[in-house]
DNA sequence: GATGAATGAGAATTCATTCAT
DNA sequence: GATGAATGAATTCTCATTCAT
């Protein structure tokens, strides 16, 4: 994990680089509710340390979904990009749930207070512009029905990345069963149209949880 | 909420009722990191008495979502005996959603080390059963595509029902539309075949999370 | 220390009152910053066992010092009711500069947000209603000057307390000595008019610490 | 704020400088409770660099204080020089009460451990020695009590600038008034003799607090 | 000489679970 | 049988002080 912050010495940035490699890991699989103390640990370092860096515990989280949104904005990016937008569409959700899958940090997070955080509205905004311009022109391609929009592709790998996640242990690769499926429903053939209309942006901003 | 256990003084076993509905509605509505002393407060008993009946949380828990899987597997059995499978597979799997959506516990609880307790698998095979049975109906009547299998439908309800309840405080009832276009996956118009296959009813059985 | 609560079982009752005795010792000795720690060893329960009672550590000190304001209060209506009001005036403050001495837990709250509870607030006027009353009979045998209010007679306590805590170590009983000579200013012969007024109501009942 | 050290490089004597600056704001401000970090980032140095120079906080705090009695024993030498030591004695008693109430660190250090310290003892022997000048001088001149020793207005000024900066908050100057008042209890006017001594200098320099 | 980094020792608070009445 | 009380183990967070650069 290459983090770069300016002005710090080299032992900090090591340093600060295992605690978020730590802070990643044990939070891909422990969950949130794992303790500051076992990052703590995992990296090698006093707890002090980490509050050193993160004054709390969610600043910590943020700083870890924040790297994750980071990838996804840019992987969103590249895919808006493509040759062909149809599979573009698919791929880009397919490794998005991947990334779900493999993180149950990013999981459980999604759809918390910490998303309201400025860094990561901004980075939702930036990948949701992505997946916008992807969208419009995979719809023109024919590849997407018409109605659903960008905010429904992060509702849906959303979705299939918390419950496929809850599959892994037992069965894993599953989820990728779930991730065809689910696609299946955004091509245009037999659609019929949707009673329900998408979240208004202003709603996917409001506070989350209570 | 009828609990029937034997050899258990009248007193008793109205507590035991009170206890569970109070378990109920308190996990429904603060998520399983409720305290059993809000359960208890709930339900105007002291906690030790929780404790007499339930020796953990977790056995709490359990007596909970055996109930809610219980109402589920009941509501599948009348679906896989309804006159049109298909229609009915598609309210069978909306009203399972909602229960997750309202009902954070069973949500939070999905995929956790509890479904692995014997009554719980026990109501998991049935409520497969009967879904498999509305299922096998819905698609000689062309309503779903061949290639799906109960296991999917479960997958696909837990899926939107946690995703569905993220979005449920900013963005209520957002859910019906995405339950709509998953539903959309899964019928028949230009499906093409699914590459990875379902998981086995062994795998689903194992232990799920760490 | 004697504390009556309603439906609290022996054991309880025996436990509160070792908890609010020990609170007061530690308090009175270490000053509020002892930590609840020191409380539960010296009254010989677990930590939580005084959370259990006292939310927060807040909630125990108030407690503490509500028991006191209300031995003030009492000594203050009986003063109130005096034959010999000048003299009564000057019982009364001596006696609550002792009490202050003997207690770093009240004289470090003085002038703290603990005071601006609902409780206290109540204590504190009952107790200004009859300074006020004993006062003003002071004033009419002449034994005090007109210009000065309740409210002083507050601070001067207040005043001399704090300090003479100070040196009580190493000068027991010195504080005596500074009762009489900020007495001897409140006496009418050869009083010059105060030239800035007293605080109002209002202002005492703000917040008081940042 | 000029402290020399001898053998120190012009750029540390300037850090010195800083550093004492900042640690009289700080305490002032935030009381002894602010952290040494609070004070070395206000500084614009390291806390290392802080703790090269005073090994403890204590230390620290201690340098300030020094600096402030330094300046009290200053105005109070002044003041014994005074035509009208009557009126000089109730100026420095009002600004030295000023200075209590605008300063919190000296304040909250009055009456601990950190005035036995060997500098402390000095400055306040030199202190006490102006006092008693002055003071001699008030009483000769017919405007002071004779039975007050320079000690009484050395707890005086103590009493009513830490209780004045209590109110200081909500009722801003209200400690004039309190000043006059205690004042006029040291006029020779109807002064009943004090029945307690004052305490010897032995006892204010022994340790007084725990 | 100076600095920012690291840390160990607490502090308040919470909660599942056991115990005494 | 039922209950409220008690608690030990955790958790987040702070800060004076020491260390490595």
């Amino acid at each position: 994990m290459v983090v770069e912050t300016p002005h710090l010495r080299a032992d900090a940035q090591r340093n600060l680089e295992r605690i978020l490699e730590a802070a990643c890991e044990v939070f891909a699989h422990e969950g949130l509710d794992a303790s500051v103390a076992d990052v703590a640990d995992r990296a090698g370092v006093g707890t002090a340390t980490i509050f050193r860096r993160f004054p709390t515990k969610d600043d910590l989280v943020s700083a870890v979904l924040e790297h994750e949104l980071e990838t996804f904005a840019g992987r969103a990016r590249q895919a808006s990009e493509s040759d062909d937008p149809g599979v573009a569409v698919e791929e880009l959700m397919t490794s998005m749930i991947e990334s779900f899958i493999e993180d149950r940090c990013f999981c459980e997070a999604s759809g918390s207070d910490l998303f309201l955080r400025p860094r990561m509205q901004e980075l939702v905004t930036e990948l949701t512009g992505s997946l916008d311009l992807l969208l419009r022109r995979a719809q023109e391609a024919g590849a997407i029905r018409d109605d659903v929009v960008a905010a429904d592709l992060g509702f849906l790998v959303n979705a299939v990345g918390q419950a496929g996640l809850r599959l892994e242990r037992s069965a894993p690769g599953a989820w990728r069963r779930y991730a065809e499926l689910v696609l299946a429903g955004l091509r245009p053939e037999g659609a019929r149209p949707l009673t329900h209309k998408p979240p208004t942006p202003e709603q996917l901003h409001e506070a989350k949880t209570g």
